[in-house]
DNA sequence: TCTGGGGTCCTAGGACCC
DNA sequence: TCTGGGGTCCTAGGACCC
């Protein structure tokens, strides 16, 4: 038995926290560079915003009450969500965290009534942190979703929570569910599915999984298994090692002068060797890619990338920001406006797990780079935000994001820390 | 004027091995 | 006249998720 733990318009709700004035008025959260709409609290929904619109485009045929715009807060959401996380844990000793809004926790076994244990999650974790969530019960994660789904929307008597084992008649709910609202079915799948003549989440329930399997491949056999009460997915609360890393970003502007590429490469190949670190893993390449902006009808279009095979695998954020260089170069045409830069670490080993060299050309220094990177790490952890970089940071910032709405960073910057007021 | 940033899994096909 | 059988690994592209 699954529970998938939902929090509900997540980053609205996070902006919500600290700016209680904001409860029943329309919210909504930017992507970066304040581009396009990223979550919308229920009023903005129903003021009709859609998701992953240009707000330039949205705001243009706005009627109605004012709306709050954010621009995204990323330190701010992943503390809550680590909050929200720490409070779900409680409930269940294997908790999968799914996305940062999102956990399946494994209650098999767990005796009592779910209802009231999900009514207690969504108590606790709106209370201890402010979130509001909804809450899922299921055999399979897949059902679980559609649980949550209805909770989400107001179809369950029991409010925030909904229990897929009490459902009077589970065949007429599925029934009445279209086959894009199942997880995992989007555009393609979904036409695939209706050409089939399935056109809804019962009809994939009971097709045969043959005929699923040719259609769709093992991914739509698990859905319509899934989906028929069969678990084909599991838990998975160890997360597995990432394979790749990436780190890129849209500029603030159009940039033309290679020092401003330069710096904003070296900024994305240090931030990658972070989070490589910060995973215990190394990377045998570095994958450099620029952009034009894709949007632009007249100038000339350019996407290139090239990649640096590096002698051995490496968390040496200086090694990466050398060879996200070097990739770099390979690829910088002079006279085009770039939009957007990317730094991918493609292809990652476990630390301690590496393959040696035969004829090795330069000596291994590991211990030396693991200590520098230590120290590195510990001096750019908060509260001196960023305090070391490399040079090659520095020699530019024009790419830097455009965030024109962002609430301060209250969880995570004693800067930024809110102030009470007491009469 | 203005348009995000991460990831994963699966499949097919090519190249190669013995 | 006639040309095997069984594998693995890698990559690109498609599709999906939040």
């Amino acid at each position: 038995m699954f529970a998938l733990v939902d929090c509900n318009n997540f980053y609205a709700s996070c902006e919500r926290v600290f700016r209680p004035a904001l409860e029943g008025r329309p919210v909504v959260v930017l992507s970066n560079n304040d581009g396009c709409v990223v979550a919308r609290s229920a009023e903005a929904k129903a003021l009709g915003i859609p998701m992953g619109k240009p707000w330039f485009q949205v705001e243009r045929g706005l009627r109605g009450p004012p709306v709050a715009v954010f621009s995204s807060n990323y330190a701010l959401y992943g503390d809550l969500s680590r909050r929200v996380m720490q409070v779900l844990a409680d409930f269940g000793p294997r908790l999968e965290i799914y996305s940062i809004d999102e956990c399946f926790l494994d209650l098999s076994g767990v005796p009592g009534d779910r209802t009231a244990l999900g009514l207690e999650m969504a108590r606790r974790v709106k209370r201890w942190t402010g979130i509001p969530v909804s809450v899922g019960f299921a055999p399979t994660k897949t059902l679980a979703k559609v649980a949550n789904h209805m909770a989400k929307r107001g179809q369950s008597p029991a409010g925030p929570v909904l229990d897929w084992a009490r459902l009077p008649d589970p065949r007429a709910t599925l029934a009445a569910l279209a086959p894009e609202d199942v997880w995992g079915i989007a555009g393609r799948l979904g036409e695939r599915v209706r050409r089939l003549g399935l056109a809804s989440a019962l009809a994939l329930a009971e097709a045969d999984p043959r005929v699923l399997r040719q259609a769709g491949g093992v991914v739509l056999e698990r859905l319509g298994r899934e989906l028929g009460g069969t678990a084909c997915l599991a838990l998975e609360d160890v997360p597995p090692p990432r394979k790749q890393i990436m780190v890129s970003r849209t500029f603030g502007e159009r940039i033309g002068r290679a020092e401003d590429v330069q710096a904003a490469v070296a900024a994305f190949a240090a931030r990658a060797g972070e989070k490589l670190r910060c995973q215990r893993r190394r990377a045998r390449a570095v994958t450099t890619f620029l952009q034009t902006d894709p949007f632009d009808r007249e100038g000339p279009r350019y996407f290139n990338g090239a990649t640096i095979v590096l002698e051995r695998a490496t968390c040496d954020s200086g090694q990466l920001v050398r060879a996200a260089q070097q990739g770099l170069a390979h690829v910088f045409r002079p006279g085009l406006a770039y939009r957007k830069a990317g730094v991918l670490l493609p292809d990652l080993e476990s630390a301690g797990a590496e393959q040696g060299l035969l004829f090795s050309a330069a000596p291994a220094d590991d211990a030396r780079t693991a200590r520098l990177m230590e120290c590195l790490d510990r001096l750019n952890r908060a509260p001196a935000h960023r305090a070391v970089r490399y040079a090659s940071e520095l020699c530019g910032d024009a790419w830097r994001m455009r965030q024109r709405r962002k609430s301060p960073a209250y969880l995570t910057d004693w800067a930024e820390l809110p102030v009470a007021w007491a009469h």
